[in-house]
DNA sequence: CGGCTCCTTGACTTGACTCAAATACGGTGG
DNA sequence: CCACCGTATTTGAGTCAAGTCAAGGAGCCG
């Protein structure tokens, strides 16, 4: 985050997801009249960036940060259904509101296009849209097996599941021997209850359990690292990738 | 089901689906076009359209009937993943297999393209792609708010909310008087567990709970009316259509 | 040194699960 | 038309995983 000031202007052409993002199948002439209708936006840890329901005036990506998306019921139980990285897409082009919460759940680094333009500009060139599509088939399979994590894992698969998943997609290499990788926890210990469908006290027993066993180890609250990948996954439940076949 | 009869061949013109499918935005030349290359199938009740990594080598549309994607872990818990009522869409462009089991869970006839010129011309008319875009943005929706059922309803929640769902979609008026919705349930009491994670035998608890205090009158076990719709969706949990505001 | 917020842990409760049986229904063959 | 079988469903009794309620502890900041 400290690498992107507030406000600082970035070329597309170096931009840190450039590869990743709704953007990445442009061309450099895209490229320039995207730049023309993009601008940076900064939140804080905790910050809303849209309520649900609200009206969005932009679409966007997020650069650097984490962020969640939420559905809240009328007693105050929420669910936390989705959680945005760098480089996935936030909004959803050809529609007013925001169907659900949209929080940083970390500082966060927004870029956001003016919504109009941007739906023009989808209309016209293939490029974004397939990008598009091929991103949102992707958020569909991940809340696809997220769903089976919700309907059918324990609360000790659940956790594991979760870490597993930072883990991937976090692929910083173990820093000391004995330790295949290591991350700072994005989420408070309620959100990662929200995520999971328990209660934070669950997630804090099975975060004890999962330490006193010695499938993690935690210095501080939030950082974890995993001595062994295969066996986080094997308490996941998903074995699939136990190591054989390579 | 019984009128559109083995390997009949239907012009997408006079197609049932042919407004909410995914060749609803096409011209008449390229619905020409797609029919060179389609042609039906038929399942019947508890089969397998295509299992869980298996090439495909097709995409499709459900016409009529009811299928179901399901995930199955190894030791035998499975969970549904979506639910494909008419129109819905089956299969990934641009991906070999599938990544869940799709199961016709009553008798069902698919419009089956064939896969490399279902691409081809994918990329070639926008229509096409910006349907399945829009398609897909619904369905991760329809995922998401499926994640709040999963993650923080309870049984009782979790049935009622899936009866909303069907008696929604399947929007046929009441019959006698004192009934605002009738249907025919189209699942199993086993795959209303799998879609809600629970166990069958609270899905049936829970239906004849729900049954003793009033809420859905059941004939059979399979046919469900509902006296009162609004009633029904405060049992779900979301009363934001309580019936205020139209 | 309070006063936060976030997290952990303990004791008890409970909703949903498991195991086990009984019942309903549709179809088949006599 | 009826006896019989297999599948789907209901119901009961007992258990347990996760929830609730209630204290504490740890780190941080003014």
């Amino acid at each position: 985050m400290n690498t992107l000031a507030k406000n600082t202007l970035v070329k597309c052409g170096e931009c840190p997801i450039r590869h990743r993002a709704v953007c990445a199948r442009c061309e450099s002439d895209e490229l320039e009249r995207l730049e023309s209708i993009k601008y940076y936006r900064n939140f804080e840890a905790g910050q809303t960036i849209v309520w649900s329901n609200d009206k969005m005036d932009f679409v966007g990506s997020v650069v650097a940060g984490v962020a969640a998306l939420t559905q809240t019921m009328e007693d105050g139980r929420t669910q936390m259904v989705g959680l945005l990285l760098p480089s996935d897409f936030v909004g959803r082009p050809g529609r007013e509101g925001s169907a659900y919460d949209v929080t940083a759940t970390t500082d966060l680094v927004m870029c956001c296009f003016r919504k109009k333009p941007f739906e023009k500009m989808m209309a016209e060139t293939p490029h974004i849209a397939h990008r598009l599509l091929e991103m949102t088939l992707d958020e569909l399979d991940a809340a696809r097996e997220w769903m089976l994590v919700l309907g059918r894992k324990t609360a000790r698969e659940k956790i594991a599941s979760l870490l597993a998943i930072i883990a991937r997609r976090d692929p910083r290499p173990g820093l000391s021997p004995g330790v295949e990788a290591s991350f700072e926890l994005p989420l408070t210990r309620e959100a990662m209850a929200d995520y999971l469908g328990l209660t934070l006290e669950t997630v804090s027993r099975q975060m004890s359990a999962l330490k006193r066993d010695g499938v993690i180890i935690l210095e501080g609250k939030r950082h974890v690292s995993v001595p062994d990948i295969s066996r986080l996954m094997d308490e996941a439940g998903d074995d699939s990738d136990g190591g054989y076949l390579v």
